[in-house]
DNA sequence: TTCCAGGTGGCAT
DNA sequence: ATGCCACATGGA
């Protein structure tokens, strides 16, 4: 199959190093030319901005699925939400909000899959990001099934929900999980058991809207407050999520004042200062953070 | 070598 | 409800 080249558009309030290498996702890697290729929901993409058009790169016929495909990545890129307004909403409100804008100004939340998120955020505790991005793609290697090749490089999807809850622990270790493994598994069973996969199958374009009807979030094992509330932002779409790592722990002290134990102040204050956007002003303040830059 | 990492489960108060 | 602590592996 050929590769196809299609021009999405151009964009304001958004920057491809800000949004895939934020810490929202892991299977998306930079190439020496500044572009970013990786898969998401099967597509395998390869992704600039190209005169300040945002361009992707991906496989099939010329004509084909044009329309289907630019609308796939004006979802996964969450190119029609106007983010120009939320930051003017998010800078008005807060002071350190809009000095963390200043570093991240081009971030965008993507819309990622549940499952994926379910697992990259299962994986990612007490991990730093470069391993979990290994971990992920290693999982993917192993167990995934293989969506194509670009650029001379296999792409390989995540195994399902099916696959890894027939998995024992011991066939999992190479992977490298450590403790996390049977997490995984467990999760895995967990909703395969639930029946949301009859109802909302893989490969749709579409977050699992309704999973809390069927699992509740925080009941998937190795899913705490912090782990859930990274899957409801990054994977069903749920914005006003406000995930508190060891990093926005670090920006609620510095910047905010709080005690490092006063998790629940925390999240309160951050619903009443941010609202509906705390998960969006939550990733301004942990990139800015990251950069080792203070408020 | 030692220490730590986008936390959580299990147990004790 | 809250406070400890072990947890497996890789990288600095």
């Amino acid at each position: 199959m050929k590769d196809k080249v299609l021009k999405i558009g151009k964009f304001e309030d958004l920057d491809l190093e800000q949004t895939f290498d934020c810490g929202q996702c892991f299977r998306w890697i930079r190439q020496e030319d500044g572009s970013y290729s990786g898969i998401a929901y099967g597509q395998i993409g390869n992704i600039y901005i190209e005169e300040g058009c945002l361009t992707v790169r991906t496989k099939g016929e010329i004509g084909e699925n044009q329309e289907v495909d630019r609308a796939f990545w004006r979802y996964y890129l969450d190119l029609d939400r106007d983010y120009g307004e939320i930051k003017r909403v998010l800078g008005e409100k807060d002071a350190k909000v809009a000095k963390a804008i200043t570093s991240g100004q081009g971030i965008r939340i993507l819309k990622q899959e549940t499952w994926e998120t379910i697992v990259s955020f299962i994986v990612s505790q007490q991990k730093q990001i470069p391993s979990i991005k290994k971990c992920v793609e290693s999982l993917a290697q192993a167990f995934g099934e293989k969506a194509g090749t670009l650029d001379g490089k296999a792409y390989y999807s995540l195994p399902s929900p099916k696959v890894l809850a027939e998995l024992s622990e011991a066939e999992l270790a190479p992977v490298g999980l450590g403790y996390r493994a049977p997490y995984l598994i467990k999760s895995a069973k967990q909703i395969v058991e639930c029946g949301i996969l009859e109802k909302e199958p893989l490969g749709e374009f579409r977050q699992w809207k309704d999973l809390d009807n069927f699992v509740p979030v925080p009941e998937l094992t190795g899913v705490g407050p912090k782990v859930e509330n990274c899957i409801r932002l990054f994977g069903m779409n749920q914005i006003e999520s406000f995930p508190i790592d060891t990093w926005i722990k670090k920006v609620m002290v510095q910047a905010y004042g709080f005690n490092e134990k006063e998790l629940e102040s925390m999240r309160k204050f951050a619903a009443r200062q941010f609202g509906e956007y705390g998960g969006i002003a939550q990733q301004y303040l942990f990139y800015h953070i990251k950069k080792g830059l203070d408020f």
